[in-house]
DNA sequence: CGTCTAGTTCTGTTGTAGCCGAACTAAGTG
DNA sequence: CACTTAGTTCGGCTACAACAGAACTAGACG
């Protein structure tokens, strides 16, 4: 299949992926795909992603803005040259937004077992007492993954640094 | 603490966390927290719901059909009584959501991959690559503790439904 | 100091999410 | 078969998300 069409085709899937997933509009979702897709080594100049996605200098501006500040995408800049070259965020950024979500789910888990303890009436209630905290238990497990694997790409990244 | 201003209070957090993480419109995160909080041992009855959020009748409606489309509630009904009895689905069927998500991270992640075996150019592109294969394994490794989980909730359930 | 280039900010415009009230259906009850 | 109860469906309203266009700013360069 044509190289092109493909990659058209993955930046689309990525879109939507990000749309549903992680509730970001559809420019911005799209942006995001064709940096992961096309910019991870150079990354993309805000013009070039003006032409690419077909959409207005502004709806971009902001849409990089917004990408920035949800900590989704990085930037750099080369001396003597105005331009950003916009790049995905590294791996260990993009985990440790899920660890932030896992560290909050069990602040309120732990919030409603405090609440539940002191009002179990019922032996039906004391099981799910037991669920939650085999629920509770479960994110934890993730959470201990996550920064295996954080730590994990910190260590590569590094490495990448030393030697770019 | 007065007990009845911390449940509202919890029902609250909840609220505000699907909203963010799952996007559910703020009507329906209310109820899903208040029968988290509230309704898993004998679930809430739609006319109570009513009562509790103040909202009308068509919008609770709306959104309880919603959240049961979306698999994150169940009813049960009792014979000679035409009230439903909503409930927050077990949590084998909540864990069933993400391993899908997982699922689809991984064919994306293999797209990528193959497109990216068709283009590479330079070192830093492989390196790049090693990066997404350590990310997919990552996401296998996730998907694998939430297959553990998911059979530890089902045969829990399974015990609790012969008990009741 | 004008002028190009790179990006931002401001002011709309449009579509649609999220809720409501009122009218409706469908099932039990006397 | 009228009457209540439980829930649904439909039309309409409101606010805001997502984008566009035009005017603007801020730095480089001759």
């Amino acid at each position: 299949m044509d190289i092109a069409k493909q990659k058209e085709q993955l930046i689309e899937t990525f879109g939507v992926h990000f749309e549903t997933l992680y509730n970001l509009p559809p420019l911005g979702s799209r942006i995001l795909g064709s940096l992961i897709v096309d910019g991870c080594h150079k990354g993309i100049t805000f013009e070039e992603l003006v032409e690419r996605t077909t959409a207005s200098k502004s709806s971009v501006s902001t849409s990089l803005n917004l990408l920035l500040k949800l900590g989704r995408i990085t930037y750099y800049t080369v001396p003597g040259d105005r331009k950003k070259y916009y790049k995905p965020a590294p791996f260990s950024n993009r985990l440790a937004n899920y660890l932030n979500v896992m560290h909050a789910e069990k602040e309120i888990l732990s919030e409603l077992l405090n609440y539940r303890e002191q009002t179990v009436s019922c032996p039906e209630e004391n099981r799910n007492m037991e669920n939650i905290k085999a629920y509770r238990t479960h994110v934890h497990e993730v959470e201990e993954l996550l920064k295996k694997t954080i730590q994990k790409f910190k260590e590569i990244e590094h490495i990448n640094h030393k030697n770019a």
